[in-house]
DNA sequence: AAAGTAACTAAACAGTGTTCATATTTTTCA
DNA sequence: TGAAAAATATGAACACTGTTTAGTTACTTT
């Protein structure tokens, strides 16, 4: 049964091609302009065909958040490389950071926004962000095995050392900061020097 | 001139009306169902005529984001009344969390969207939010003066405070906690141990 | 070649923010 | 008091949005 394996395929590869045209678009156009038929016209498709693969928009935006979250744990591979757990940890937050800055838009769809979480099914968890989630993890519960950290429980710290990076990152995306009689580059030091200053108060 | 003056006072008073309803929608009907049409059919003018008090929706959301920091403003007042400083802080703390969990449609248009900031004129300040950030930074300061924390600058101490605050509470509203495999009780314990945690880290 | 299935789309529906020419109401002043 | 002027309000339209449905085209199977 060749052919229904190409079909299979072809259908995966549409899909494909939607949510990359969607990504582009999110990243280079940002969100407003990132309406379905704007994708169908990308991709020289009409409006309605996309629903014969996706559900509804929040479908495809969970999709495109997928996408997102395996490009920040490139980033992690990338940036998060030394061996010392705790050196690791300070490449981690960093990353984030870096990731969050320079593509907001994306940050938004996958930390912020309510729409792509519409379509997770009831008690069926949230997978897109596993993976990058067990980096911090396992660099946590390395640190603590090596005692470094003033915490009791990794899955509490992993969501303290979240909740702080996001933190400071949404406030920055939603354009919180630079409201506040900050410059640009005033607000990426205070930043810094937050994250700086939050690893200190948790080493040991 | 008592004319003008009255005319003046009923344009504030239209203003007024305005933003009561959409403010009024906002917390029992949600974002999606706060359109300019459902706001002008609730205080029975028409569309249009919104257009004669606010320049365009931002504007409209910036004034409804204003009539929550004060309603926040409200619920420090009532909460966070121990003269101990230490004490008042983990009592605005927990009346943040509690704000945001009880509001969660308020607290995404105070801190979350970007809709209401688009109206901030360029090289102005937003200061919708500076009363109740002085409230925060006031006790900081106190705690500070009495040695209490583990903090050099109070600016960067009272960001980080408010970033982990909002990084939880953010989270927490945008469906990311509960799709981890939480339960709702869980994740209001994850929250609030985070921030004893937290407390506890910045004490010196 | 005919029948059946899968893929695609034009057109419409109900909604959105926003603008503008056209009323309607209110105020001013001769 | 009555006409001109100014302020206020709106109906209708524009250009969008997500989504559905009926109908067409293209491909596969018999």
């Amino acid at each position: 049964m060749g052919i229904s394996e190409r079909k299979a395929r072809e259908k995966q590869e549409m899909r494909l091609r939607i949510i990359e045209a969607a990504t582009e678009m999110f990243m280079s156009e940002g969100y407003e302009k990132t309406s379905i038929r704007n994708i169908a016209e990308k991709i020289e498709y009409s409006p309605a065909t996309i629903y014969l693969y996706y559900k509804d928009k929040d479908e495809l935006l969970y999709e495109v958040q997928k996408q997102a979250f395996s490009q920040l744990e490139e980033a992690f591979a990338r940036d998060a490389t030394s061996p010392d757990p705790w050196v690791r940890l300070g490449q981690i937050c960093h990353s984030y950071v870096r990731f969050g800055k320079a593509h907001p838009e994306m940050y938004e769809l996958m930390f912020m926004m309510r729409a792509p979480m519409n379509s997770i099914k009831e008690n069926e968890p949230w997978r897109n962000n596993t993976d990058s989630f067990v980096v911090l993890l396992t660099c946590l519960t390395e640190c603590m095995e090596k005692g470094l950290l003033r915490f009791k429980d990794v899955t509490l710290a992993a969501f303290s050392v979240w909740a702080m990076g996001h933190g400071l990152v949404s406030l920055d995306v939603s354009c919180r900061l630079q409201a506040m009689n900050m410059t640009e580059q005033h607000v990426e030091e205070m930043i810094l020097a937050s994250i700086e200053q939050y690893l200190n108060l948790i080493k040991s």
